[in-house]
RNA sequence: GUGAAUGUAGCUCAGCUGGCUAGAGCACCAGAUUGUGGCUCUGGGGGUCGUGGGUUCGAGUCCCAUCAUUCACCCCA
């Protein structure tokens, strides 16, 4: 116990970590182009929020969440999405009063009690975007063709938008209304979990994988023909504006959410190659979530995007991502007694903004070379011998082997020129 | 929360129906080469066999529990 980290949590050394450093920067740059401002909200809110707004009935609140009493007998909760907090910030700072929509983005971990699988953890990482205060479904649009230039710009194929509409609360409680009878007449034909399933969230039965029910289902009435018409309208601007920018999706009437804020606009991006979990990004437009939370009638749209599945994804492509954590020199002494000018010299260079190590075992100069060799420095610097005598260090190329003796003053000078 | 499989060195794994001091490859360290890396050769260090209990003369091997990982379900990122 003391030396494994909690189930579902792990820890993401250098070399990972050097990946996510370079994703997390192409993220703000595409944020950056798209006009989102970065918020940072604290990783735990009073529990309410959560319950609130992600909705009572919802998988994640009813046995997900992360929720304990804190010293001064409030209820608190690990953040197991961040929408909530974005939205109750927007809330909080009187954002509403400023032009909108209020454009933010986040990243960072969301914690959820799940049972840990590949590509799903007790503690995961998320990069989000809410565009908070437009209801126009350009905004719609752009959010999707954020997620979609990002994954171009990692380099990511093979890659679905899913789309759909699911209409506001009055449209959708006609078709539930029209899809529960459906559903009734056949009952004899669903599987165990959808009759449960019927009574819980009648939508979720249409995203049944099993034979019968999906065979049931495909004639089912779909959604899309109960929108009203404002629904209908906003649905069929939010696809003219993603096929100007050559956005591709492809319609999935089967595609409902899980959490309750979403209205009309959802959508996932999937990928197949993650086994049973097949979205890396979800999301959607949650018209009553801000007057959920308290505040006025303001509409919202955004996403969710797993950066822990983006990762795995980018892995399983065979994806290279560019890293750049090797020194340019490596400092070598020539005996021990050359260790302390070694050091001194090893400071300089990096003073001087030349990335650049040493041995710290006070090894032979071949076991120096050895680990020079490994480090991928480019240089290797040996201080001692014969040419410190002479004010001098010797150059080693570690390509070429080829060595050559400078003078100490000018070694500077010498690395940054070649 | 449900079902199944797996757990032996830093990594990938071998270890037959229980039987000597638990092995290999890679990695690591040293030497061959006392002022020079990558290749080669030689040697070395490293394991409470996930953990705890039980059966047995004897358990890495069998049984139970527990923890963890993986797969599927549920759901989602």
């Amino acid at each position: 116990m003391l030396t494994t980290a909690p189930r579902g949590t792990r820890d993401i050394l250098p070399e990972e970590a050097a990946k996510w450093q370079y994703v997390e920067e192409v993220i703000r740059d595409c944020c950056r182009l798209y006009g989102y401002g970065e918020i940072r909200p604290p990783l735990f809110e009073h529990t309410e929020l959560f319950q609130r707004s992600v909705g009572e009935a919802t998988d994640i609140v009813e046995k997900e969440m992360y929720t304990f009493i804190d010293r001064g007998g409030r209820s608190i909760t690990l953040r197991p999405e961040a929408t909530a907090s974005t939205v109750r910030a927007y809330l909080e700072h009187n954002l509403h009063a400023g032009p909108q929509p209020v454009k933010l983005y986040y990243m960072g971990p969301m914690f959820r009690y799940d049972r840990p699988q590949a590509g799903r953890y007790r503690q995961f990482s998320q990069f989000g975007v809410e565009a908070i205060g437009a209801q126009d479904p350009s905004v719609d649009a752009e959010v999707i063709t954020l997620v979609l230039d990002l994954c171009t710009r990692l380099g990511l194929k093979d890659l679905v938008v899913e789309l759909n509409s699911i209409g506001c609360p009055k449209c959708r409680q006609e078709y539930r209304q029209a899809l529960l009878e459906y559903l009734s007449e056949h009952k004899n034909k669903l599987c165990k979990t959808c009759l449960s399933r019927i009574e819980r969230n009648p939508l979720r039965v249409l995203d049944c994988k099993e034979e019968g029910c999906r065979a049931l289902t495909a004639a089912a009435p779909q959604m899309l023909e109960y929108l009203c018409s404002e629904c209908a309208e906003h649905f069929k601007t939010l696809q003219q504006c993603l096929h100007a920018v050559g956005a591709k999706y492809e319609l999935n009437p089967a595609l409902v959410r899980g959490l309750d804020y979403y209205t009309k606009t959802v959508f996932e991006v999937t990928w197949s190659g993650l086994g049973a979990q097949t979205a890396i990004c979800g999301g959607g437009r949650y018209d009553g979530l801000v007057q959920e939370c308290g505040g006025p009638p303001t509409p919202g749209v955004g996403f969710a995007m797993g950066l822990d599945r983006l990762l795995i994804a980018l892995e399983q492509m065979g994806i290279s991502i560019p890293t750049v954590n090797k020194p340019t020199v490596y400092v070598a002494a020539l005996t021990n007694a050359d260790n302390k000018d070694a050091f001194a010299l090893l400071t300089i260079l990096r003073r001087a903004g030349i990335a650049a190590d040493k041995d710290y075992r006070q090894a032979s100069l071949r076991a120096q070379l050895k680990a020079a060799n490994r480090s991928g420095a480019k240089w290797t610097v040996i201080v001692g011998g014969e040419e410190k005598k002479r004010g001098a260090v010797v150059i080693r190329d570690m390509e070429t082997g080829e060595q050559t003796e400078v003078p100490q003053d000018q070694l500077v000078s010498i690395l940054k020129s070649s």
